[in-house]
DNA sequence: ATCATAATTGAGCAAATATTCAATTATGAT
DNA sequence: ATCATAATTGAATATTTGCTCAATTATGAT
């Protein structure tokens, strides 16, 4: 009755029913992914500073280095990935570039974030 | 008037006042540090699994590591991370401990970031 | 007591990730 | 055109992180 691929885990006591419940339950693969993704990208305080910086003014790439106390080349790799995750957006002025965010729904989970670690 | 301890990025552009007013509001480092842990407790995809299944139901490590098709052992490592981060607590009986969620408020975050990628 | 099972733990490894460094692109000033 | 500055990029390095493996703890059954 309990056939199994993984012979590893020959477990006894597992009640198949409650597991079988839960499984079909549960999340897509792609939703599960886009969510870590989502939350990854909102786990490094290098990233949350910029977030942060950027949901009070719109800043240059340098504005952000000297802001930060963070090299430019550092700074300009973590835009890129907030570029590529569509959480900010950037206008060139002359041989600037000026940041700032462009998603709504990431601050309505970061702010979310905020009040759960203030409370 | 530029003073800088670090001469690395002696920059001429920056405009000091805006970025001394952003730094004034800039959150606290131990905020930062809460805000990253707890957006990376949820940025790894077996986590973000076993929340999701303990929020269906209590389960035990047996039905966790079955339902998710890992080992017995990766799956104590993570739980062992949820428990650190009181997102999860436990009851032992006999010799299984069942593990359920603990806490209400990363369920709002967690709904809040399903919300993000599914709109 | 011994044995088997459920779970935890620590060490080691492999994959992912953040930062630095050097080179490059792009723009503006001369 | 040359030069300086702002920013990006790729490679290399260092750190972090998730998993496996082996050993260990804890409980229940015999």
């Amino acid at each position: 009755m309990l056939k199994r691929e993984k012979d590893i885990c020959e477990v006894k006591y597992v009640d198949e029913a409650k597991v079988n419940a839960v499984k079909k339950e549960m999340l897509k693969d792609i939703e599960i992914n886009r969510l870590s993704e989502t939350f990854g990208i909102l786990s490094d305080s290098t990233r949350i500073k910029v977030i942060f910086a950027l949901s009070k003014r719109e800043l240059c790439v340098c504005d952000i280095s000297n802001l930060l106390n963070i090299s430019i080349s550092a700074i300009s790799h973590q835009l890129r990935i907030l570029r590529n995750a569509r959480l900010v957006k950037y206008r060139k002025e002359g041989k600037m570039v000026f940041y700032s965010l462009d998603d709504e729904h990431i601050s309505i989970l970061f702010n979310e974030g905020l009040k759960h670690i203030r409370e």
